[in-house]
DNA sequence: CGTATAATTGATTTTTGTCAAGGCTCGTGG
DNA sequence: CCACGAGCCTTGACAAAAATCAATTATACG
């Protein structure tokens, strides 16, 4: 479903209940940064499932902070498939681009409704300037983020159906267990099988047979466009991963003042 | 061929000559970088070819420039087989990771004799506590790499064999070619047909029929451990990329203080 | 030269894709 | 509140792509 660019946004609001604040580019300095990004800020744009922020090719000038709600990265093939480069959770960075006028090489799209905070690439010139933590910050962000890039290029290299499946339902697992405080809840994950498919580069036929064995195996509980994830860590062993590249996801949400960006400890430690 | 760790390493070179200088973290800011760099870095660290400088789960406490040779990230499976993740050519940024203890969720290995620039984890802080650009420019080499491991994904999860084996040697043709400033010599990759296999996801042996039937096709010419490149152009069609996403590489290497990174146009725009 | 690593080729099997038809859900509008 | 339709899910039969197995030949390097 490809649905027509952007749509309405509101007064840059005060950040101080803002889901995202303690990821993302928010929890970037040891100074609380929230007063400040609200300052750069130009307004929140809200998507509805499966509308674009912008598409591939597209340019687009700003950087975004995703503050609710799950989005997919992808691009497109000449024949209309598409292959889901990534899923960005609740304080993902959107659509950092170095040059000025440059396009986009993917596409990001809503996949729950969602809200995205933006922030003018002028203005965030000024931001990382007043800010000068915000660009290892942004380095930092982008280096865990390809840990999950290596992870599904080799899942999708070298694993087969079932494995890919699982990798993939592991590693939106525990990045969404990660989002709830809490922790316990039965996590859900807002995916069709189309987009299983096109995320692990399989047809989505295939997709429903290997999920169909997982669910009579009792690991997964699939519902209409949701999958319910009931035994992870027999998922873990079916993905053939090394649980300690969940390590980083594990735990629940650091709390503000205490994220392990190792700056902060090397800082504490000189 | 799993070599044991490291090796020896030379005094901190000054940097004048360093063919690496104009990329990577040493064209980082407005004054020129290289004296700067010269004195936090520790040494070179010089690898035969399949050597590693790090392996999988191996704690590693530096950030490493590549001034010489090619090297790969790859994961291991269980069964031995590998996945490579990326290539690295001079000027790439290895082993940055946030964390002090972390160990690495990748390997790299040397693919010909290459040298590597260390720059101990404290210094690296230091140097970009002095050079606040440092993280914005990490941050856009991050951002660059990126782009290709989209590229990567989307081959991988969604082409053939003959197209996915186009698009790897497309990549590495334009990035290996954007290294020479000259520009026009034959393009002569270090890969044997395994190595082609492990970027792709293939078996050695179907990428033997793929790139023999290439070879037949007068597309590219192959000797022992190396592809040559005869016909660009048409593995680009035939990977079915799309130009654009090339153009970060067609130029020639960009000449000092020219580097278009973005927020030096943004700056002159200000 | 001799040996280890790569490349090549053919025969066969496995995995996954393709095509097609029918059933299920959910939102929408009478 | 119900009926309808679009998009999803499910299943089976068949086809295609790539893996696997197994020899054989080439290449570099000591």
């Amino acid at each position: 479903m490809v649905t027509t660019p952007t749509t309405t946004s509101d007064t840059p609001s005060g950040c101080q209940s803002c889901k995202a604040r303690h990821d993302g580019l928010c929890a970037a300095s040891r100074d609380d940064a929230r007063p400040v990004i609200a300052g750069y800020k130009s307004g929140d744009l809200r998507l509805a499932a499966g509308q674009d922020l912008f598409r591939p090719g597209e340019p687009h000038d700003a950087i975004y902070n995703l503050v609710n709600g799950w989005v997919y990265l992808y691009s497109l093939l000449e024949d209309g498939r598409q292959q889901i480069l990534h899923f960005g959770l609740p304080g993902a960075v959107l659509g950092f681009s170095p040059s000025p006028g440059a396009s986009a090489t993917y596409g990001v799209r809503a996949l729950t409704e969602a809200t995205v905070c933006v922030i003018p690439r002028e203005n965030f010139r000024r931001l990382s300037e007043a800010h000068p933590d915000m660009g290892l910050r942004l380095a930092w962000l982008f280096s865990r983020d390809r840990a999950l890039f290596f992870g599904h290029i080799a899942s999708v290299g070298r694993h087969n159906a079932r494995e890919r499946v699982a990798h993939l339902l592991v590693e939106l697992f525990f990045r969404a267990r990660a989002q709830s405080a809490d922790g316990d809840e039965d996590v859900l994950l807002p995916l069709s099988q189309s987009h299983i498919g096109d995320a692990t580069g399989l047809t989505g036929v295939h997709v429903n047979r290997v999920l169909n064995e997982l669910r009579r195996q009792g690991i997964v509980e699939l519902r209409y466009r949701r999958v319910v994830i009931l035994d992870p860590e027999r998922l873990v062993r079916i993905a053939g991963m090394d649980p300690n590249l969940l390590l980083p996801w594990t735990q629940p949400r650091l709390r503000p003042g205490e994220h392990d960006d190792g700056l902060q400890q090397a800082r504490r430690a000189a």
